[in-house]
DNA sequence: CGGTTCTTTGAGGACCATCAATACGCGTGG
DNA sequence: CCACGCGTATTGATGGTCCTCAAAGAACCG
């Protein structure tokens, strides 16, 4: 039962009563996994709703041979909870990108807890609004900006992220971020050397933004494209948001 | 009480209780709306849940200085459920295609609601699902495809909607259809000539597919891409799925 | 019937993918 | 330690996809 110690002051489960907690993870696991396996396939019937203890994920999607990465989650993002819910298959794959240690909850034990508790069903809710408002976001990112324009947003926003220093590390191989941004390999190569011309430096995984102005007047970045959601819901916003 | 009649029978609301209903209904309004209104814009915040009880909504985003389409919704589907929720902005705008007749329920209504009524929680986060599976089947459209694959699929949908006599009118003018599908209406127009290698002709917008086979056979429609999804659960699922 | 909007067609160019070759990093095993 | 193999990253050449701009034709509406 100690096991699930560490998720216990998510919001998803903050709270709700112990009970239902319990019945919640009863049933569940906590499993490590190595770099780069495969968790769920699409097509596949949800059994599990998943949770990033630690260590990233992946979700990517193909179809016809080609392959398209759509998200990547780190802690403690949450996965499969629209499939869970509408006990329906999966419309993504994930695998692990780093060596990763998830929580695995029974389908059958969201559902009916769902009914049971209210606050966890609030949770709920929350957390597959926020899935929801990440993939609008995520599609008005690709309809709406080029390749160099998406890349120059997302390291405005790591940019931000990491403190505004100037400098950081990618945090996947640019493989993989191609495929996230939409973009080839090489593409993304050449995008980068364009961001040159906006004071962007590269070199290796090392990403150093000298003009962080210039960068943000070309990325013209957008609250409602690029701002990063919480599960909970602002009751009371303040300010004129 | 009476105006409501109509909608009482939802998937959304048929499982609640009585008074649930009139208190949701409470200060909600039924509104007649003619066709290109303006109904809510992008970064506003969300006062009422809509609901399509008749005609279309078109819902769309821009970002600096571009547009496009993200979904055209029908009878009796619903928005800006997300946003309402997280009591957030908005991140799409809505107006109407055709002449319209909405369902406005106060934001405040459903979310006090959704506290009190199980039956109602259920169904509020299985419409959510279904949004949210909405938007990444989107996603998964517009990075996997061509353009002309997507408009090979959209035709698909519509000519097994139709009943499969083998032709259609769009319901929507082309340059409509030009945005959903993520490209230009010059885009469009020779996407559509390209599909005339494919079984399919056109006449303004009087559809009509020839050779089905060849079409499906380029187009290659996918459940996990090109499904519609129904608002409620399947339970018990019927065969291999 | 005139004006407006939509649609189509053509020419040109920007963006992006593909293919190919090279260089780089890195771990393995000799 | 070095040679080698393997996957990744870069760079160049080329072609396809898609957008932009422009103009003409078609449909719609007062």
């Amino acid at each position: 039962m100690t096991r699930f110690e560490e998720i216990r002051s998510l919001p998803l489960f903050a709270g709700i009563g112990d009970e239902a907690f319990a019945a919640l993870t009863r049933g569940a696991y906590v499993q490590n996994f190595p770099p780069a396996v495969d968790l769920i396939n699409e097509g596949e019937t949800a059994d599990f709703l998943y949770i990033v203890a630690s260590g990233s994920v992946e979700l990517y999607a193909g179809w016809n041979g080609r392959e398209t990465s759509v998200a990547f989650l780190r802690p403690y993002d949450t996965f499969i909870l629209a499939a869970t819910i509408k006990n329906a298959p999966y419309l993504m794959s994930a695998r692990t990108m780093t060596k990763s240690r998830l929580i695995m909850i029974p389908s059958e034990n969201v559902r009916s807890i769902f009914e049971t508790d209210t606050e966890f069903a609030r949770a709920i809710v929350s957390e597959l609004a926020k899935c929801y408002r990440a993939s609008v976001r995520n599609l008005k990112n690709e309809k709406l900006r080029t390749a160099v324009e998406r890349l120059a947003n997302y390291i405005v926003k790591h940019y931000r992220r990491e403190g505004e220093d100037g400098h950081f590390d990618l945090p996947v191989e640019k493989r993989k971020l191609a495929a996230r941004l939409g973009m080839t390999p090489e593409n993304l190569s050449r995008a980068f050397s364009a961001l040159k011309n906006h004071g962007v430096e590269v070199e290796g995984s090392r990403i150093t933004i000298r003009e962080p102005e210039r960068l943000i007047a070309f990325a013209k970045p957008d609250p409602l494209i690029d701002k990063e959601e919480t599960r909970e819901s602002p009751r009371a916003p303040s300010g004129i948001a």
